[in-house]
DNA sequence: AATGAATGAGGTTTCATTCAT
DNA sequence: AATGAATGAAACCTCATTCAT
């Protein structure tokens, strides 16, 4: 969004736009420490602002939390993108973005798991989602031409695995880093001496 | 009052034992629909009770949600031991326990994805999920010393990997069985014809 | 009250009445120790019955209640009768009677004082204090006669000053016997003349 | 926000502070009419706010029983300090103190005894307690001194005496003005013509 | 006559959201 | 634009009383 088009979305006084990224940090770290329950008070405490301020830049608290979901979203889809034009080796490449990526879902993954749940949250990071599923998906594709992952796996099964993932990282007992390594090791091709799977 | 048998743990009114069931189903409809929040309530209203008896026979919301997944785990632990009883191919037998025991987590695994995440509930489930976790071990162990999985795993990984997979049952828009399979996959061991990974 | 006399009040069978005594007592020793907020559960358990027999004798909690307080004033009643059928110094007996009968209030007196702010519930001892103020009165008069307390005073301040001693006795900081003392040398006459005591 | 004042302690919006001093004449009003058990929301509709007013001032119904206690022993210690300054005759300031206290104390009578049964209440008073008690004890030891009340009489009779006098009060059948006035007369010393007691 | 499970109105408290300042 | 006081609909839980066993 290299946007200096004239404002049709005013652009946000320097100060609010300021209020608005504080609001959203307070937010990631109070969600992480209580869960979706933490309370828009507290997230405006937490920001240093008055709770008016909050609802000022987010008309409800699911907003609030989808635009975290979105920005989220957005940092791994940039991830991805980097991956797909650096090229290399197509498994390393792959295996190398979902580590990368799973590393920053790992540090507010309360956050996200929480907020996971919760309805309507999704949807306002929609865009970002497809977006990170396409550019994903292409790197899966070219890996799967190299014989290096599964035939049978696509980009439609990676939600469903990077969300059981999130799972295990909400709870700090759980060691996942392991968990994705089997992950991605049941994604990988078998070594083809001869014969497939 | 000459009982003459020793009623060490009375053993609850046949009327009482009915409802007590009947709220633990109600309980399980109305978490697996409305999440953890669901109201006390409502399950009563679901059971067809009064709040009060839902509070005779659980003390807090969260015994109600403990109990439930207590029961979970007895379940999946008597698989676990008629599997390890039942002897056969030492993969199969862990697989076929892995995918049944998924069978039954998937029909309220809203229920327990939901739950789960409450504070103080697992608690209540702790000895029975110790018991499956012991008797699964023996499995794995039975499998890893056929060569059938990968040897640097073990019965400590898969709370982490059901956990993960429970999440993704959660959402209906996830292929719960696909997750599965990979991960068994990735839990496998390569077929050694010679060369290892 | 010793009536041998046919059973127009039927009484009650051997088993009943003891039952009868003992939610009493129960009653006595759960509202001293938790206030009349004690719920009749915890009578009952108290007294060894179910709740379903502590409503069998008494219709509700008041009525347990103010059948607390008429055996009180039975007592107090009692007491007043057998100094007043004494005789001896005046103001001996009369202060000796209200010692005496403080004495018996503090044995309970958190029962007391709980139960006396509860609405309808002084009416049930209603004809035992007519009694008690009536019997308490003739010995006022014998030392009023004699001119060792007030003219000026009357039984009818009795209840107002035994009500606040009451509250005082509620309280285990309070030394209410000195409060009582106090009580008494308001009441006595002034040592006209000369002579002193 | 650059504030010059140093705003140690926020004064309260002017419209906050009103709401406060409503909520708690309403509590004054509310309890007295109804004993300690009246509700929040009697209080607060009484107020003219809604519940959330209410416990944004006073975290839980105890607390705002509280504020009354203090409030009202704040009251008593200054007609206290005043009574000290004002010097005259001993007994007849101390007597006059207690009458006056006695006068403020019957206004909401049924409050304060109601509220003074409760658990944990009389804590939030007591600082201004300890001063009453203080204050007070100058002024017995003055009229003690001046031979006008009995030597073994102290400032640390006055709480019981004055909670006796506060449970007399909260019944409208008694005549509190004449149990104060025996009250008063048991603690004065007797007119030594020759012989003391 | 006794039991104790069931009832459900009602109690205190929380929190997303609005709106006067 | 920002503030934070106010709102009030629920949420959880209690307990006097009833009634089937």
């Amino acid at each position: 969004m290299p946007a200096p088009s004239p404002p049709t979305e005013r652009p946000l006084r320097a100060d609010a736009r300021r209020n608005r990224e504080r609001i959203l940090q307070a937010a990631r770290t109070v969600f992480g420490e209580q869960g979706p329950e933490a309370q828009m008070d507290d997230v405006a405490r937490a920001a240093g602002v008055g709770v008016g301020t909050v609802y000022r830049h987010f008309p409800h608290k699911q907003a609030l939390m989808g635009e975290l979901v979105a920005q989220r979203f957005a940092t791994l889809r940039a991830n991805a993108e980097e991956a797909l034009a650096a090229g290399g080796d197509p498994l390393e490449a792959f295996e190398g973005l979902v580590r990368r990526n799973a590393e920053i879902m790992a540090v507010d993954a309360a956050v996200q798991h929480a907020i996971g749940g919760e309805p309507g949250v999704w949807e306002a990071a929609e865009p970002e989602r497809l977006e990170l599923l396409r550019v994903g998906g292409a790197l899966i594709e070219r890996a799967k031409a190299a014989g290096r992952i599964r035939a049978d796996f696509t980009a439609d099964d990676m939600p469903a695995l990077m969300c059981g993932l999130c799972a295990t990282m909400a709870q700090p007992s759980f060691d996942w880093r392991r968990h994705l390594e089997i992950v991605l090791a049941g994604i990988r091709a078998w070594p083809t001496t001869s014969s497939g799977r």
